[in-house]
DNA sequence: AAAAATTTTTAAGCTTACTTAAAAATTAAT
DNA sequence: ATTAATTTTTAAGTAAGCTTAAAAATTTTT
């Protein structure tokens, strides 16, 4: 299968997932920075393939077929982050475009002698489970939002869901890393804004970023 | 620049490197499996992006820029066969594929990385050599194909120049690789066949095989 | 419940990278 | 040096993956 049709079923799924069911052909079409127009128009085409549902104005759904080759893709995607991630000196968004490329090119044998070399790492550098050869996420995930993260209370950083290059350079420049440890101390304005320390330093978030951090607590 | 393109302009290099002049549209569309209408259809094509010289009925021609675009991408296969050489069990074939396909999705940042890791090499597995970031091959080759090696002499096998999969198996059965010592004990009809001794084995080759495969001199 | 705003779909058109079939030119053979 | 064989080019057509613009349906607002 092409590249497009890839990542289309990639983008629906990630659309479905953690997010509400934004999966209208004119969501897709925002995520992967083409028309609505284009998007329809793939939807029947992929449709056809059984790899989703469409019907007229309604959300799209991913059929077992389109499922699976959306876990396949990601799975990629996320062993090539951990790959890439032990082997070069690169930063998490560099990382993250590359992987962006590789993962269509990469046969399932490659996949899977990488998750060999690395002993099948159940997570990526950005704290994404990675799906195994089977296409199934084995761990649990009860991890949610810096923005619902009460105050008083220490968490650790569980996942960092973007693909924005600022957000990024931010997290590194605050050492906001996969697996670290914070203490948010306040929220503001309904949670608009969160006031968190991190490695002794004091920093204050917008809901735009603390959308994007997830976090356990420590129990 | 597409795929598509990339592999054009690599199929002109490599028809024109070591081999004669078969750099004509139906020449490079046998090697790429395609019609040559689509070949001259694209040599046409890429003289508008000034990559080669187009002229009815000629040899195509690769400009400095074309040439440049060649090399680079030679340079990424070559970097990737060396990686997945180094670091998975693989067969040389394999990685031969997989290299074909992650060359063109590969940033000239990870092609560097890669090279950095790897003490920048100055052969692939298969003996070929590396071009530089700069596009340079600055090793130069005294090889020449086994089929004009001189019978009684002894040879260093220096390249396995082939995507061909049956011809990986048999040099790997064969234990014809890389850097091996070969003593050539007979010339057929005309070079035809050519007779040799590897770790104590005698084989008989024909042409097909001993064109590809490269030797250097014992002195 | 209309009217207004937004979104989705349809329609027409474009580029890339191919195809097959026929015409034109080159190359090889007698 | 013609003729025959081969190769290259031209021409017409296709599928994928987009675009813009207008029509149709849905959603939101009042």
């Amino acid at each position: 299968m092409s590249t497009a049709t890839e990542n289309f079923v990639k983008a629906i799924y990630n659309n479905n997932s953690h997010d509400a069911h934004n999966t209208k052909p004119g969501n897709i079409a925002k995520k992967l920075g083409i028309s609505s127009a284009a998007a329809t128009d793939m939807a029947k085409k992929l449709a056809a393939k059984d790899l989703l549902n469409y019907q007229k104005y309604q959300e799209l759904q991913l059929t077992e077929k389109g499922r699976k080759m959306a876990m396949n893709i990601i799975r990629k995607h996320r062993l090539w982050e951990a790959f890439l991630f032990k082997m070069f000196d690169m930063s998490l968004h560099d990382i993250h475009k590359e992987a962006e490329l590789l993962e269509h090119q990469t046969s399932d044998l490659l996949a899977n002698k990488m998750s060999e070399y690395l002993g099948h790492p159940k997570f990526d550098p950005h704290g994404d489970p990675i799906p195994n050869a089977h296409g199934e996420i084995t761990t649990t995930d009860t991890s949610f939002p810096l923005s619902q993260a009460a105050a008083g209370n220490t968490y650790i950083i569980s996942r960092l869901t973007s693909d924005d290059k600022e957000f990024f350079e931010f997290c590194a420049q605050h050492k906001l890393k996969y697996g670290h440890e914070i203490k948010v101390s306040k929220q503001f304005k309904n949670n608009k804004m969160t006031e968190l320390s991190v490695h002794n330093n004091t920093i204050l978030l917008n809901e735009d970023f603390t959308t994007l951090i997830y976090v356990n607590s420590t129990k």
